[in-house]
DNA sequence: GACTTAATTCAACGTTCGATGAATAGATAC
DNA sequence: GTATCTATTCATCGAACGTTGAATTAAGTC
């Protein structure tokens, strides 16, 4: 049982990461995420100390990853302009490409976190917190990159742009369902394909109608 | 005290409000409610039936005005312009403005009750059936709008454009503070105008970048 | 095969949860 | 002035909460 440690640490993760999603971390027990986990209450508290510790190795977890997709996504974009600037489609899909397809690829891994980080992106509790202690970074050197491609746009103009762009983002891989209840059908909360294929075009055009102005 | 039923009615729906708007449903106790409220715990179960049911009354006691607020809004646009369609921009500014100006105007009254909104809008457990009980009649109306609006528009595209729309506005009501840390203090989420200022020029170019290409 | 250490189980702790029934007070009705 | 009904208080229920310490098991060390 010795090497299996690791693993229960998994499970134990994996079945706190989908509870949290569906109900907020206080409307969860730790005994429910242990049974679900298929594991004793006390395990919880050896292998991360206290419930929220475990809530932040939940969100950590897979927070590293999803900032190198995207940064990498970011980084082949520039590769591909050498010397002119991308196109802002091309920089936004490099922010909300690498999630979608995430999503589109390999739902059960990550649709519960990312529904996670939806709720946390809202709740004034955390949102403000988390969010910027998991992804500024990676947010920033986002910005900076907008910055150059669109030159002498105003800095609020462009926050405001970017906290829309969140917004449209977030919801989306929240998949509430609403969208097939409005719908009655037609659309699909879950399909982030037809998402992807709208919200970097949807996201650019909004960026330019505000810098547009006054810019150049 | 006859008649102080319906203050205190009231006094226990403020605490609720604020409370589930800051910790959610599960992270708030009654006695917490009550305790705020200046009351004894039995009265929340004698005015209200239970916790859940105060929930659901702390919801639908500000919809009803929020919903009429946005139809005048909607309806002012379309007197407006008797024989010509209106804009984007106007369509979309009634569906928004109202919320940000009621933010605005009386920030200490909404606060609590838009983050609530922001959170239940971004919950997979409550964002799809809430949202749809209590906005579906309006979005629905306000989109028959913008079908009008821009004739021959894509269906799908309709559709997630308004999704994109309500998850800007819902993460601009949530007033996180995110944009206040990622700004280093340029902007502040708190600042309804600049906002109000911003986002219907952001969601109608949105809207029209996606269906421009295949209306007409 | 004795020793150590990491992983897991078991039983329980004090506290707090949502909820309730009985008792009380205050205003109204007759 | 007594009966009535609504609003409020008080004491308490059983269940479930997060957390813990001690005991147990399995695996690596020598």
């Amino acid at each position: 049982m010795r090497n299996n440690a690791e693993g229960t640490r998994n499970r134990i993760l994996d079945a706190a990461e989908e509870l949290f999603a569906n109900r907020g971390f206080e409307g969860v027990t730790v005994r429910q995420i242990m049974s679900k986990a298929g594991a004793d209450v006390a395990l919880a508290y050896y292998h991360f100390k206290s419930k929220r510790d475990l809530f932040d190795a939940v969100l950590l977890r897979r927070a590293e990853l999803m900032n190198e997709k995207r940064l990498a996504a970011l980084r082949q974009v520039e590769e591909r302009h050498p010397d002119d600037e991308p196109s802002l489609e091309e920089i936004i899909g490099a922010f909300t490409d690498p999630l979608l397809d995430m999503l589109a690829e390999a739902p059960d891994e990550w649709r519960s976190y990312m529904a996670l980080v939806a709720q946390i992106n809202n709740s004034p509790e955390w949102g403000g917190e988390l969010m910027t202690k998991y992804f500024d970074p990676l947010v920033r050197r986002f910005i900076e990159t907008i910055r150059r491609a669109v030159p002498g746009c105003d800095e609020a103009d462009m926050f405001w742009s970017y906290h829309f762009l969140s917004g449209a983002l977030t919801l989306t891989i929240a998949e509430t369902g609403r969208l097939n209840n409005l719908s009655d059908g037609l659309c699909d909360s879950a399909d982030m394909a037809a998402a992807r294929a709208r919200m970097a075009r949807f996201a650019a055009a909004g960026f330019r109608a505000l810098c547009a102005e006054n810019s150049r």
